[in-house]
DNA sequence: TAGCTGACTTTGGTTTTCCTAAGCCAGCGG
DNA sequence: CCGCTGGCTTAGGAAAACCAAAGTCAGCTA
């Protein structure tokens, strides 16, 4: 274990998936704009003005985004009005919806408004509020306590 | 629903759980420095050498983390030591855990080396390895497609 | 009591990020 | 075929973040 600690140092740094998930969508900007998207909005202007960001930024992370795969350019046509193109959540976009369950649960936890959060999400089939778990692959619930740090695969193979 | 979209336009600035938690921890070092936290480092050059940032930068970034509350500094000693002050993740800290694991989740799925992820995660009682999941409050798992966003509290009672 | 080490802080300068304001272009409606 | 609207891009400048290098300070250890 601390062998593992020294390794470490060396290989956090160029090999951990968290730094790397933060690479993609580790700014405010984004992870907002992800938030929207994942909320159902598709339009350029929507996403500038909701998330509260002016348009060259926007247009600048939006592209990032569809680069990076997590939205995808769709063009599509409302009646009577002309072709353009909606932003859509990829497969590799919404995975990181726990990454917004998550954070949304902590902030209604420890930071919300006296008048309560301003979205409730649910389950579509039973109507309950959703939450991000820790859970183990044996099925067990796993708290914050309860959990130990190994080195991985990568770590080991160094 | 269509009303739900036109007044989020005034409240998901002010009254969001996801910005809020944002504000806090949204950004690459606090995030990375919280990761840290998470796998047991306790002492400041650590915190600045396994984060990969400068001395002024950990220094800023803890102490903000300190006085909002996700950071506790503890007076230790290591034996024949002089004592020095520790940095432990408080319960608010502590509950950032799902957040980190969504993250690590995700870049072990999209982003990760060939060699594999460099860390394990995994549950302390039966040594399976800890995912974040998605589930509602009746106890369903609640997959990306089958998640509904409805008005809260916060929205209706504006 | 002099030196050393860990834990910062200060200084100065570079790079990045973001904003406002203005401009551009495509296509539908008139 | 002219103008309007949505969806951007460009230009210029202000603000923030970050780094390296050097300095400070407290309390062991010798």
């Amino acid at each position: 274990m601390t062998d593992f600690l020294e390794q470490r140092d060396a290989w956090l740094t160029t090999n951990c998936s968290i730094a790397r998930a933060i690479e993609a969508v580790g700014n405010r900007s984004t992870l907002l704009l992800l938030r929207e998207a994942s909320f159902g909005t598709r339009r350029f202007d929507d996403f500038a003005r909701r998330v509260g960001i002016s348009e060259p930024v926007a247009a600048a992370r939006l592209k990032q985004l569809v680069a990076d795969g997590l939205l995808e350019r769709r063009p599509y046509q409302q009646p009577g009005q002309r072709t353009r193109d909606e932003y859509v959540l990829t497969r590799k976009g919404q995975e990181l919806l726990p990454v917004l369950t998550a954070l949304r649960q902590w902030g209604d936890a420890w930071a919300a408004d006296e008048a309560g959060p301003s979205v409730r999400v649910q389950h579509h089939d039973c109507g309950a509020a959703v939450h991000a778990r820790l859970r183990c692959e044996a099925g067990h619930d796993a708290p914050p306590g309860e959990i130990d740090v190994l080195p991985g695969p990568g770590l080991l193979r160094a």
